[in-house]
Order: C-alpha cells, then sequence, then structure tokens
DNA sequence: CCGATTTGACCCTG
DNA sequence: CAGGGTCAAATCGG
C-alpha cells in the first residue's frame, strides 16, 4: 500500500511538473505525449496494484482505496493538477493505461463494483469506462456534464452508501440505431462537484451513415471538450464515418487546428491554436453547454459573457 | 401529440 | 435475501 501512494503520489508529481512546462511543450507534441504517457504508465502501475489490493480487501472494507483516491491527499493533490490558474471548471480527470492514448479508464475489472458494494457482473456485461467528471462553478450542479452524446434516462437508483442516486442513462438512437451505450452518472459523496461517469457499451448510432450523432470524440476522448452537440438538440449531418471512426478514435489530443471543421460535426467555435490553451476555454464553453440546457441560441452569448452571467444564466431552466 | 423524465415495481445476480 | 439494474406507466413539457 505504501508503494501504491508512492507510485500515486510520483504521478501527481509527474504531472505538477508537466503542467509548470506546459508553456514551453506548447510547440513540442511529441514531448508533450511522451510525458503524458509516463504519466499514464505510473497511475496505470498504481491502479494494478489496487486492484491486487482491493481484491484482497473486498470482504472487509475495499472502499477505503476509492475513498482514499476519492478524498484526502489523492483529491487534494488531483485538484491541486487540475485546477492549475483556477481553471478547474468542468475539467475531467482521466485515469487510464491506454497506450498513450488518453482513454477512460476501465475500474469494473477491479473485482469490486463501486465502493463498498460487493462485485457484480451481469453476463451480458459490456465493457465499462469510467470517468471522473468534475462539474464546479456551474449554475445548476444537478445536471450530468454533456458527453457530446443525447442520453435518455431510464431510471434512478438510490445506491447503498452513497448520498446521491445514481441516474441511469442510455443513446437517445438506441431503438433506432440499436445503440447499445449506456452510462451511469453518479455524484461522489465527498465530493458532489464532481460525477462519476460509467459509460457501458459503444455507441453504434454514429457508424450508421443515417445516424444523427457525431463521432463520440467526446466520449472517447474526453466530456471536457465535447461542446458540440447540446443535449438535446440533434441531428448533425449525417456521414459515413466508417473509416474516420479510427481517426477519431486513435486521435491525439491535439492542436485543434482545422479540428473545428473534421467529422463534419456541428459547428465548433474555435479556441487558441495549440493544445495548452484550447482545453481551458473550452472547459468553459462546455460549462456554457450545459448551463444553457438544450437550447443552442443563446449559447454563444452565454460562451462570451462574464461567467457570473453564465451562472446566472445557468440558473434557469431554458 | 410526441419525446423526455420520474418513479415504483420487478428482475437478475451474487 | 440484498441490492444494483431495468422496465414501464404516469407525468411533464415543448
Amino acid at each position: 500500500m505504501e508503494e501504491t501512494n508512492s507510485l500515486v503520489l510520483y504521478g501527481c508529481k509527474l504531472a505538477r511538473e508537466l503542467e509548470l512546462s506546459l508553456p514551453n511543450m506548447a510547440n513540442h507534441p511529441s514531448l508533450l505525449s511522451s510525458s503524458c504517457d509516463e504519466i499514464i504508465r505510473v497511475f496505470s502501475m498504481a491502479r494494478n496494484q489496487l486492484n491486487v489490493h482491493e481484491s484482497q480487501v473486498a470482504e472487509h472494507g475495499g472502499g477505503v482505496v476509492q475513498d482514499w483516491l476519492r478524498s484526502t491527499q489523492a483529491m487534494s493533490l488531483l485538484h491541486t493538477q487540475f485546477s492549475g490558474a483556477g481553471h478547474a471548471v468542468g475539467g475531467l480527470m482521466q485515469f487510464s493505461d491506454g497506450g498513450g492514448e488518453v482513454q477512460p479508464v476501465d475500474v469494473a475489472d477491479s473485482g469490486g463494483g463501486s465502493s463498498s458494494q460487493r462485485p457484480r457482473r451481469r453476463k451480458d456485461d459490456m465493457d465499462r469506462r469510467t470517468e471522473m467528471v468534475r462539474a464546479p462553478r456551474m449554475g445548476n450542479t444537478e445536471i450530468p456534464p454533456d458527453d457530446g452524446f443525447t442520453w435518455r434516462k431510464y431510471g434512478q437508483k438510490e445506491i447503498l452508501g452513497s448520498r446521491f442516486p445514481r441516474g441511469y442513462y442510455r443513446c437517445t438512437h438506441q431503438k433506432q440505431y440499436h445503440c447499445p451505450a449506456k452510462k451511469q452518472v453518479q455524484r461522489l459523496n465527498n465530493d458532489p462537484t464532481t460525477f462519476q461517469v460509467t459509460y457501458r457499451g459503444d455507441h453504434t448510432c454514429h457508424l450508421s451513415s443515417t445516424a444523427p450523432s457525431a463521432p463520440p470524440i467526446s466520449a472517447q476522448l474526453s466530456p471536457a471538450i465535447s461542446i458540440q452537440q447540446p443535449t438535446t438538440t440533434h441531428s448533425p449531418p449525417p456521414q459515413p464515418i466508417s473509416s474516420t471512426l479510427g481517426h477519431w478514435l486513435s486521435m491525439d489530443i491535439q492542436p485543434m487546428a482545422g479540428d473545428s471543421s473534421a467529422g463534419a460535426g456541428p459547428s465548433r467555435v474555435r479556441f487558441g491554436r495549440d493544445h495548452v490553451d484550447y482545453q481551458l476555454p473550452v472547459t468553459d464553453l462546455a460549462d456554457a453547454m450545459f448551463n444553457s440546457g438544450s437550447s443552442s441560441n443563446n449559447s454563444i452569448d452565454l460562451i462570451f459573457s462574464p461567467m457570473e452571467e453564465k451562472w446566472d444564466a445557468g440558473e434557469k431552466k431554458n
């Protein structure tokens, strides 16, 4: 356990260093990429160890590990990492062992479901990817962050040991396109501003040439940059993207140059010219979209208005 | 009217 | 049997 802590702390340290050197890295994507790889590798190792630990202690308090991760040291450290320059807004925390790509982390295989719950596996259990999505400073923190897909809520349930109910969502196009994608949204006990979003199954709706969904860059890579689709407004231009899907899936988070039109997705505002500063405005942008509910008419106003106004607007229901 | 959300009941798994 | 996950009727809202 001590070793795991050290790993996590080391990972945080690396992330910190990366953060500090971000300005210098701006013109060296490959350097940045390798740094990210290293961080991912460290956290991945830590996670593997946690998995071992957790399976060992699952019977008596296996949730301790996750609790630790969610609060105390780890949380404050992570907050430090992800809130640099006061830009934690709508920030995203992802931990993954993906080979260099930023990918959602799979925590379901740890042998234990949510903290303090016994392991549970359904027969038809699909692949699960869990992401931590922060939604601070939002007018309405009840609203789970938009990740670019259109979801339909089909259930909500009080979960033992959780202060907040878990919401169950499925792809709006499940019927039309037999899209199996689902997600569960749960607010963390000790950090109500953070949503634990568990994705199950992949979106197939965007694979259809007639499907309304844009390529899943957001869900696959980062909800924080999923600004292209207000939750209930859809029907971007359909597109046959079977060949481009791989591109979307494997795409690094890179400078957005030319990206605003990539995939023929819905129009996207392009911020900045490098990957250093694109995310921060974008996260604000995402907030604006969240706050604006499903109406996209006033998004621009929200986006370009002072934050306070955005929050005020966010309080209103659109 | 139609689609989304809510919510209690039911199902399934461990 | 407990508890997570899903269904489906009722309700809401544009």
